[in-house]
DNA sequence: CACCGTAA
DNA sequence: TTACGGTGG
C-alpha cells in the first residue's frame, strides 16, 4: 500500500479544482487507477461488472469513462504501466498474495451463509488485477487516442520521473510513494470522483482532488529528499513493510531531522539496531534512483480509432452501443478542446 | 466509477 | 435544474 505519510502531508497538501490543471499533461500511475476502478465499480453486493463470458470489464469501463471527463475538463493524462517489480518487493507481493488468498476463502465462506455486507468486503479485497486487464486496458487507451508509457519496473517511479523531468506537470497516484521517488506534485483523488465514497463504514464522504508539492514538504520540515527516503524506511515501504515497530511519521520525523540520517540514530541508540540488516542503500537507491525510462512515444493526444474501442467494448465485452458511441463522441470533442488549450498554452510560455 | 431515467 | 437510485457488463 506504500509508504504512510499522510499526516506529515495533511500539513501542506491543498484542494485543487481540475481546472487547475487545464492544458497540462498527468501521469496516473495506471495500476494504481485500475486497481481503483476494480473495486469500486461494482454491483451493490460486490459483484464486478462482467461480459457474457464471465470476464471483468470494471476497469475497462473506468478507464474509458473517467478518461473521458478528464479530457472533458482539459486534463490530459498519460497513463504509466508496471513493468518488472524490483527484487525487494518480492516480501511486500507475497505478503499481499497470501491477504488475497485469505480474503478469496472468506468470500467463498460468504457465499454460503454470510451477508451482502460481507460479501462485498472479501469481494473487493480478493480483487486482483491481471496481465490481462493491464494489456487491455493499453488497448484501450491506445485506441482512444491517449498516450500510454510502459515502465521498465514501477509505475509510480515512472510516473514520477516523467514528473521531475518535466514530461508532465503532475504524478497522480493514491500512494505517497510517489514523493519519495521524487515527483514534483502528487495528485491524489484523480481518479476517484468528486462523488461520495465510503470508509469501510456507511458514512459517505466527499473526495476531492488534492495536491501535494514535494518542495513544499521539505521545505516545511526542513529535510531533503533523501532524509524523506529514510524517514519512509522508518516507517515501512513497500521495500520494507514492517519498517520499524513503534515508530510512526511524526517519531520518524523527529529522529531524522536530529540526527540526519538512520545510521547515525542508530548509533545513538535512537533506533534498533535491526534495521542494518536491511540494505539500507539499497533500498534508498530503488526511491532516489530507480530504474525508469525516457518515453518512447511523444505523449500527445492523437485521434482516436473509432471502430478498435467499439470492436473492444462492444464486440468483445458487451458494452451498450450507445453508450459507446456516445462516450467517442465526447471523447472526440475534448481531444479536440485540450489540444486546443495546449497550443494556447504552449504559446503563453514565448510571451 | 459513471450513465440515465425519474422525481422533486 | 439538481438529487437520487437503479443499472451498467
Amino acid at each position: 500500500m506504500g509508504v504512510d505519510l499522510s499526516s506529515l502531508v495533511d500539513e501542506i497538501k491543498r484542494e485543487i479544482q481540475l481546472s487547475e490543471i487545464k492544458g497540462k499533461k498527468i501521469s496516473i500511475d495506471a495500476y494504481n487507477a485500475i486497481y481503483q476502478f476494480l473495486t469500486a465499480i461494482r454491483q451493490p453486493d460486490g459483484t464486478p461488472l462482467m461480459d457474457s463470458s464471465g470476464r471483468v470489464t470494471s476497469h475497462l469501463s473506468g478507464v474509458f469513462y473517467r478518461t473521458i471527463s478528464l479530457l472533458e475538463e482539459g486534463v490530459i493524462p498519460v497513463y504509466v504501466f508496471d513493468g518488472k517489480p524490483p527484487e525487494m518487493k518480492s516480501q511486500e507481493l507475497d505478503r499481499r498474495r497470501k491477504i488475497k488468498e485469505e480474503a478469496e476463502k472468506k468470500l467463498q465462506k460468504a457465499k454460503e451463509e454470510g451477508s451482502t455486507r460481507e460479501l462485498k468486503k472479501y469481494s473487493q479485497m480478493s480483487t486482483k488485477l491481471t496481465n490481462d486487464m493491464a494489456e487491455e486496458s493499453k488497448k484501450l487507451l491506445t485506441a482512444m487516442g491517449i498516450p500510454i508509457v510502459q515502465a521498465p519496473s514501477e509505475g509510480e517511479a515512472e510516473a514520477a520521473y516523467l514528473c521531475s523531468s518535466g514530461y508532465t506537470w503532475a504524478s497522480a497516484s493514491q500512494d505517497y510513494d510517489s514523493l519519495l521517488f521524487g515527483a514534483k506534485r502528487l495528485v491524489r483523488n484523480l481518479t476517484l470522483t468528486g462523488k461520495r465514497k465510503l470508509p469501510n463504514k456507511d458514512i459517505y464522504v466527499e473526495i476531492k482532488p488534492e495536491i501535494i508539492e514535494l518542495n513544499d514538504l521539505l521545505n516545511k520540515y526542513g529535510i531533503n529528499r533523501e532524509q524523506l527516503v529514510d524517514i519512509g524506511i522508518l516507517i515501512g515501504t513497500d521495500y520494507d513493510p514492517e519498517g520499524i515497530k513503534g515508530i510512526g511519521s511524526k517519531t520518524a520525523l523527529r529522529i531524522i531531522k536530529k540526527y540526519g540520517t538512520i545510521e547515525k540514530a542508530v548509533e545513538k541508540g535512537e533506533v534498533p539496531k535491526y534495521i542494518l540488516d536491511l540494505d539500507l542503500e539499497k533500498i534508498r537507491s530503488l526511491f532516489l534512483k530507480p530504474d525508469v525510462n525516457n518515453p518512447e512515444g511523444s505523449l500527445e493526444l492523437t485521434d482516436p480509432n473509432k471502430d478498435e474501442i467499439i470492436n473492444i467494448l462492444v464486440n468483445e465485452h458487451n458494452f451498450n452501443a450507445d453508450r459507446v458511441n456516445n462516450g467517442i463522441e465526447r471523447l472526440i470533442k475534448g481531444i479536440k478542446d485540450t489540444k486546443g488549450l495546449s497550443r494556447q498554452t504552449g504559446l503563453d510560455q514565448w510571451f
